[in-house]
DNA sequence: ATCTACAACGAAAACGTTTTCGTGTTAACA
DNA sequence: TGTTAACACGAAAACGTTTTCGTTGTAGAT
């Protein structure tokens, strides 16, 4: 077993400087010809490679960048951080991701852990304990200390950062238009409480384009799930809500969910009251997950382009670091939505 | 912006040397009480962490580990980072990822940008192209610097090092004497190419099973999918050529497939012949995921324990790591497999 | 007055780099 | 012969820690 070689070894054996050997391996010109070749040709022998923790101390940076989320088993948080490793490598950087698992401690807890120089810089999404709390002095402290922030999808206004935002309220435009052009008449939307500012907007996006169309909104046809932190493990009271929300409004004829596992969900309750999708209930769903796609029938979604929020949000954090040029200057990115129509839909 | 505080400006802003705020931080009693609280509460004031770069370097130690999976968006792989992730943190380590995209470049790109004192070990899944071409230098070199790695689900023997696997034959011996304790007669397998370990090992499952009952395996029911390194683009494809094994062989009554795509797509294929599931055909696959719950009808699979697998690789990477007993003896832990019958079988 | 012992602290090395600033040697030139 | 310039290299600092090994100063014992 040969442990990684040292500068410090490579200078005793050739018995140079380790100065010498770093300028050598660095092709400076201070070094002669001779020098360089030989140290050069001992260095790939025994496949030196600077290390890189060393190197970190001596720049202050580390080339690798913080991810938080609340999860990683969910497809829309793992198609951004497969777009933040695609551009974060492609420009020398290493992600290294922290799960905060929904819960404001280990949020705080994730972030201390890595903001003690382990990373230059965080890209997160903020977990619904936090956004209930509105607790945000790590975030603050964080910025205070210099490191730089990047917020995507879930975050809040009041930070001085970057954010990538889907435009939540176009997109949910977007959908209930399209069932309103449909021929729809009475829609329904299933949404979460209005702490988790997604589920805000796209109910706000739901009511503008209701009253765009002057179709008066009702209050019966909104379903607010409180979410128990971890829906997937109470399928049955989700579905008993909203099959409450069905039978108790037999008129409606268009279902708008804000996330995919509502309207999947909704899919099923109107299976199994006789409902056919589409001819008589057409379902709209808000997400990027892959259960759309392969439902039956399949689901017409507002895909949010996750993918495309990663890559743009490592972009700005990368931009950031490299460019010193303390701008102040905030930006925040939207990334459009598209409607893709498949089988829930006439 | 109060940049972080080092003990050297401690040091300086209380008069007294590094060493002495070091130790008083400490809480050595080689520091008057004095001079302990004075440092303590100066160091609390400023919030003062010590730098974990800084540490990594005296001590050799990252506490982070690497992880190099084919893929991020999918099922499987998200759990077992989530797996890891929480025993990880439970024992106060990092995990940082690179994702090979199933490229044998990008594997081998990716582990020697960790390798350079970025972390203390890997936790590993083999590329698919890797696998192919059988070359397995970078995982040999980075054992040899004495970088210990784990490998989970697809693995290979020659290399020495920790493993943790699914018992893949046992879980698919499992779903098809379900079958044909079913009454399935004609029981035809979707599977890989041999050259991924965990299809080859699934097909002998197959075979096995149907050999304990004495059921004369046909090599017009074995069809094995040429992986085009991303089936979700090719679902076409795939989708006719599980069409034509259905309709060339009209016997067939129930059908194992190795992974969820293409048990679904075979759902979705028998349900276009009018086939009625679990009726005429019943069929199981193989994963973790989530479509197998939604799908309809629900899909009845061998859940591979993802989660756990994860926990597991990283209790034993890390056990590696602390215990510096250089057993050189390496573990294979085999997580069972579980067959949740849902809809899609009788 | 001398010695011992202990308490309280500081200097310096070490981890592995990069970089600045010497310093010694040689060759060219006046 | 003496001066200068270029060349080739080394010493040392710096990044932020921890830890070993001094070095003081003081008090008590002889």
């Amino acid at each position: 077993m040969k442990r990684k070689v040292t500068l410090k070894q490579i200078a005793k054996e050739l018995d140079v400087s380790i100065s010498t050997v770093s300028k050598a391996l660095r092709n400076s010109k201070e070094i002669s010809e001779d020098t360089r070749e030989k140290v050069q040709a001992f260095a790939k022998l025994y496949n030196y490679k600077p290390n890189n923790i060393a190197l970190s101390l001596k720049n202050k940076k580390t080339k690798t960048i913080g991810i938080i989320i609340p999860e990683i088993v969910h497809h829309f948080f793992s198609k951004v951080i497969r777009g933040i490793e695609l551009v974060a490598n492609k420009r020398g950087y290493n992600v290294i991701v922290g799960l905060s698992n929904e819960s404001f401690n280990k949020e705080v807890i994730n972030m201390e852990m890595l903001a003690n120089g382990s990373i230059d810089g965080f890209i997160l999404s903020i977990s619904k304990e936090t956004l209930l709390q509105q607790d945000y002095h790590h975030f603050y402290e964080t910025i205070n200390q210099g490191m730089p922030i990047v917020m995507f999808d879930r975050v809040v206004n009041d930070v001085r950062c970057d954010k990538v935002i889907v435009d939540d309220l176009k997109g949910s435009k977007k959908a209930v238009n399209k069932l309103i052009e449909n021929g729809c008449k009475n829609i329904a939307i299933i949404t979460t409480k209005d702490y988790v500012s997604v589920g805000k907007l796209r109910t706000q996006g739901y009511l503008e384009a209701l009253e765009d169309h002057k179709i008066q909104p009702k209050s019966e046809l909104i379903l607010k799930i409180v979410e128990e932190l971890d829906a997937e493990d109470h399928l049955e009271d989700l579905e008993a809500e909203i099959e409450c929300l069905i039978k108790n409004n037999p008129e409606i004829d268009g279902v708008f969910a804000v996330n995919e596992l509502y309207a999947l969900t909704a899919m099923k309750v109107a299976k199994k009251l006789k409902r056919k999708i589409p001819a008589d209930i057409q379902v709209i769903g808000f997400t990027d997950g892959v259960l759309s796609k392969h439902a039956t029938p399949s689901l017409t979604t507002v895909s949010q382009h996750a993918q495309q929020m990663g890559e743009k949000a490592a972009e700005l954090l990368i931009d950031n670091l490299e460019h010193e040029e303390e701008e102040e200057h905030y930006k925040t990115v939207v990334i459009e939505t598209e409607l893709i129509e498949r089988e829930s839909t006439k």
